[in-house]
DNA sequence: AACTATTGATAACA
DNA sequence: TTGTTATCAATAGTT
């Protein structure tokens, strides 16, 4: 635009390009200015150079946060909502993939059986047998090898206590602030709830293993 | 600047205003382009005239949402951030304890018992066989049920298929914006994977049950 | 940063 | 609104 007339095309060397921005910037800025004042109008005006240095422009009186409200007035758009949402279908959907996990392990630990046909039973009760198997074989297994090792040396390794609340990681109460869900949860390993246990002796308080619940 | 200087200061009359506004605008988006593609800038400029019209530029290859994001980056200034980390964290629990159920019930079908101990492993064993117990319990009362009902009338009553896919909502991919964590779920009700069927024919492709994954 | 020869933007007018 | 043009403003290359 002066001293020659330049291509409009990305100025390689990097020295000339941040010398080109600083200028044009100011160069906006100002225009930016004038409009505001000449035309009444409101600017705001958000850039980051190629070395990602931040410069903003706004009218006088306004803050950003009022420039997004009225740009999501006025086209409809909120650029929250969307992610917002899609979170929110998320959680849900999680939420509920949890309660179908808990219901299946509360069946396959002899509860929650009111829902299913014979068939179903059937069919659960002949899987659990085979997973019985499975894991008596697996135990044999460990026993063997716990009984080798224990033949060569003596240390008996004490062991967490077993299941998933090893780390202690499933015990926390998580919050939503929209969608008011709360979910609990609670998992004790394998001690059955009361009504499951043959003796049944210390079946008082915490009956269930996993429990969960909304609130609003 | 042309014709004559001015004084920046509000034009009066509307249409010459209105009629500035747009000029200045245009010659601003202009600018806003060149400075884009001349020093690899990202711009965006959200702008009201005084009859309250919008008028947005944006750098191409950009969202008004990341331009948005890199701002409160920058700024540190957020409102709706907290909230936003919040549910991130959340669904990142979610997802943590749905392993560990997922991990649970795999071990009730005999599978993933690498870990446990052989307590941890009769534990498990003892509980099954409660579990089948009252299994079998309930399925006698269901067929005693099914008998009695069927020597008064006759219909079979088709039942859906059992377990947690019986609605076919356990088979949706969950997708997460930020922290990169999908989640795909599949659940088979109750037959087992290949490994555990007795006969293990059909055993080919699909084997787990459950999988959890992540991308990036 | 400052300087200017030029180009680019635009106020007034049509 | 759009186009024209005389004038002013912005700025590329240079110091």
């Amino acid at each position: 635009m002066a001293r020659g007339k330049i291509q409009i095309k990305r100025i390689e060397n990097p020295t000339n390009r941040q010398v080109t921005y600083s200028k044009r910037r100011s160069g906006l800025f100002k225009k930016a200015k004038e409009l505001t004042v000449l035309c009444d109008a409101t600017v705001s005006i958000i850039m980051f150079s190629s070395s990602n240095k931040l410069h903003e422009f706004l009218s006088p009186g306004v803050s950003m946060k009022e420039i997004y409200d009225r740009y999501q007035e006025t086209t409809g758009i909120d650029i929250w909502l969307t992610q917002y949402q899609r979170m929110q279908e998320d959680l849900q959907k999680l939420n509920e993939i949890n309660k179908g996990l808990q219901r299946q392990i509360r069946q396959r630990m002899g509860d929650c059986l009111e829902d299913l046909s014979f068939d179903q039973l059937s069919c659960l009760e002949q899987d659990m047998e085979n997973a019985v198997q499975f894991i008596r074989q697996r135990k044999y297994k460990v026993i063997a090898t716990q009984i080798d090792t224990k033949n060569k040396k003596d240390l008996p390794k004490e062991e967490p206590p077993y299941g998933l609340v090893d780390d202690g990681d499933y015990n926390h109460v998580l919050r939503y602030d929209k969608s008011s869900h709360v979910l609990a949860l609670r998992l004790q390993p394998y001690p059955l709830p009361p009504n499951l246990h043959a003796g049944g002796a210390a079946g008082t308080g915490s009956g269930s293993c996993v429990t969960t619940y909304t609130l609003h």
